[in-house]
DNA sequence: CCGTGTGAATGGCTTCACAGCC
DNA sequence: GGCTGTGAAGCCATTCACACGG
């Protein structure tokens, strides 16, 4: 039990979930640390410090019980509670993320939204696709927690700005374009062309 | 001029190459470590730093050239060259891959697979779909750097596999489930839900 | 004079190694 | 006996502060 985790920590921490998920999946009931580490490619040492920021979740010489470390790792994250997201833009993103079967059922899409009035009213996936001059109003009027913005590079600027102002903390971003959001909210990406290009790095470090 | 490269040093280059590319389209021909620190939302000496490890890119007193920076990037990350990608899986997600707009012309999906007859034959966006069959043929035929894995959950581990027989050495998979590579391959992920899990976190320390 | 590049110092993440408990 | 949880050590990334060059 810790002072300060690390943000590197948390974001473990959603690995670890992942792997927990495909065990329990294959009826597995308890996990080393050993063994959590070698799927997360990182050592066990690491993975109990990590889970030691929160709390005694082992049993010493047995290991971890893997519902109840699911359970715990959720009720950090903070998804143990249900997390209403949006969906702004609902083009090839947008329509991934409306189909998107989330492992955890905190998180939960419950609207899109678009420009194009020929989208408006249909669902996708049982998800309402409302026209974006709805956005405001719903937000304030749903408990909306994320919203993930998943419009055309120039657009990004202006949805994120009525983000904003109607009250979101917390925004995805598909597109990575610099933006300035206030302190108070948290603001982070998806970078599919950036992981390319670490991928492409590292090939060139191996000489490929 | 420094000996060995952390590695969130070529995660953050990737921010930069971003946000140079950003300034150039808004006509911007000179950038400061300064600037560049504010729009990453971290310190300067820290740019300063990353870029140095890989030569004298600035002008004491002036700055950097923003042209020449976003060159010697490419240059690092070794997307000065083509890298020629595949995608397998057309679903939604492969269809977002083969409309993507890459910012680097370095990276170039050239081809994708699918096990449904009915999309083999087809081209999206001008990228020919094949039938999952002449995976491999294509592999070993054409000089193919990466391949994404864009393929339901159950399918990503003979996927994966396939493609390590093959010769690929680097595979971008959206599906987050644990797979063994040899050593030589790099395995890195599209981490969607983990990402919205971070943010769950994040607001839940802000008591949200 | 101004901003870069970099030794030196700092701070924080990871590993080590073992005490404690099942 | 075996594995977790954790002080202490080690290591590596970041910041500091200033010499250097335009």
């Amino acid at each position: 039990m810790k002072e300060v985790t690390p943000e590197v920590t948390i974001r473990r921490l959603t690995r670890y979930l992942r792997c927990l998920e495909f065990m329990s999946e294959n009826g597995k009931k308890v996990v080393l640390s050993k063994e959590l580490a070698k799927t997360c490619k990182i050592s066990s040492s690491l993975v109990r410090r990590d889970l030691s920021y929160f709390g005694d979740f082992g049993v010493k010489g047995t290991g971890y019980d893997i519902e109840v470390l699911k359970q715990k790792i959720r009720n950090i994250l903070g998804i143990d509670r249900t997390r209403n997201l949006i969906v702004i833009g609902i083009g090839n993103v947008g329509r991934v993320l409306l189909n998107y079967q989330f492992m955890n059922p905190g998180l939960r899409i419950i609207a899109g939204f678009d420009k194009d009035p020929q989208k408006a009213g249909k669902k996708i996936n049982g998800i309402p696709v409302y026209h974006d001059d709805k956005l405001e109003e719903f937000i304030k009027n749903n408990n909306i927690s994320i919203a993930v913005v998943a419009v055309p590079r120039d657009a990004v600027h202006e949805v994120v700005n009525r983000l904003v102002n109607s009250g979101v903390k917390a925004i995805l971003s598909f597109a990575l374009i610099p933006i300035q959001v206030p302190e108070d909210v948290v603001l982070s990406y998806v970078e599919i062309e950036s992981e390319l290009e670490i991928l492409s790095y590292k090939l060139k470090t191996r000489g490929l």
